[in-house]
DNA sequence: CCCTATTGGATAGTGTTGATGTCCATATTG
DNA sequence: CAATATGGACATCAACACTATCCAATAGGG
């Protein structure tokens, strides 16, 4: 399989693989003379899982490229699959300085609280935990008040999707194990994100009667510039 | 208030304020001269929503500028609430041509089939139906074998959660619904990802036995670029 | 009342990201 | 043997989100 195959198969621009392999995003393939390399199967795998990350996860190359660097690094132990596949996950929102400000006092400990309060095990270094003070603290910031109520709500249904998230790691060897969640983590958000969505319509349908109708033009997305 | 003030309260260079002015992300001030204007309360919050969309939803300018035209847009009337918030949501890894490859044929149906087999009243022309329908679409590609078990697990929690986001919708005004609608489905995206993640982590160590370590030192992010 | 700092407004420039375009000598292949 | 494709290097590009500079006017402290 010649670049122009790989190019072909994934859909993807010449170009973009060249770019790709420069960046380290794709091994190179095997070169069988100065101007001619050899791609398999697994080339085409990888790039269908870096555009997969790119535009259905939404991450950057950098952050790609963390990823394929677990996936590529030595083999995990049982015992940290998670932790190793975790550490390759990127999470948005997560502003490492946090401004800093003397009012995050409150929020700091509100995610280890909640936590705590439903029982999880979860360390202390844990990014999630960041990720999710942070996101509390946008929220607040954004004029929305999160009640513990509905973040019970909200922790229950994590819970039942992250136990079938775990439930299906695959036993055959911690390499695949590591993939399977660090795979199914990212490209699974989306998938959560849009059923959300589904189901707040769903919702709303069986609360005020009707399906809501698209009655309103879709907004201008033209950035209203004039350049 | 003066820009200056502004600027300070919403700790945002003033340089940035202006720039949102001209995008029209921020209405301007009351000009009270010339060369002064004043600034209030409205446009503090106005400043935090979109600094809150645009660093923990991960929103474009674009994509936020959508948002604030549909939340100063004419009001809605109460039966399309949710239509017209659901209208000025952008949605992660919606390709509009979605590629128009033959073999899509039996993901452009996933969907809808999944959401009637679980009784949802959805319409067709739902955004995140096409949303779900890309994300499953890519999960496939990136290697990922997303079994309908799995799904329904998904789909079940995503319902929790929404009845949960209807149930809260306030009944003052369809104005403040839809802001409630448009900020509480954004800005509680994150939380959910991020309480799915650390429920992952508890559900590991309850499965395994621990929780996992993060031994593995963090991967590098540098871009891995020369220059 | 005067002098300095700040303001609104306009325009131009910057750094990053993610590609594309072009060029070249070599190699394959019909 | 000649058209085409390839790998590799380098330059260029477009979008995005700011950031800097300039300006005339004005606020407001001494």
């Amino acid at each position: 399989m010649r670049i122009s195959d790989l190019a072909a198969a994934a859909g993807v621009p010449v170009g973009t693989i060249k770019f790709y392999l420069r960046q380290g995003l794709l091994p190179a393939g095997e070169l069988t003379s100065p101007t001619q390399a050899q791609y398999d199967e697994s080339h085409l795998g990888r790039l269908r899982l870096v555009r997969a990350l790119v535009e259905v996860a939404g991450l950057s190359l950098t952050e790609v490229l963390a990823v394929v660097t677990v996936l590529d690094g030595p083999p995990t132990s049982w015992h940290d699959v998670l932790g190793a596949a975790h550490s390759a996950l990127p999470l948005r929102g997560n502003r490492s300085d946090a401004d800093a400000e003397p009012d995050d006092k409150d929020h700091a400990a509100r995610a280890r609280e909640l936590v705590d309060g439903w029982g999880w095990q979860v360390e202390d270094r844990a990014p999630a935990l960041a990720a999710l003070d942070s996101a509390l603290a946008g929220a607040t910031a954004a004029g929305l008040t999160v009640t513990d109520r509905v973040l019970d709500v909200y922790a229950d249904a994590a819970h039942r999707v992250a136990d079938c998230d775990v439930a299906g790691v695959p036993t055959t060897s911690p390499q695949e194990a590591t993939r399977y969640v660090v795979v199914g983590t990212l490209v699974l958000e989306p998938v959560l994100i849009a059923l959300r969505r589904l189901a707040q319509i769903d919702a709303s349908a069986r609360r005020f009667g009707r399906a809501p109708g698209m009655t309103a033009a879709p907004v201008q997305q033209d950035g209203g510039r004039s350049t």
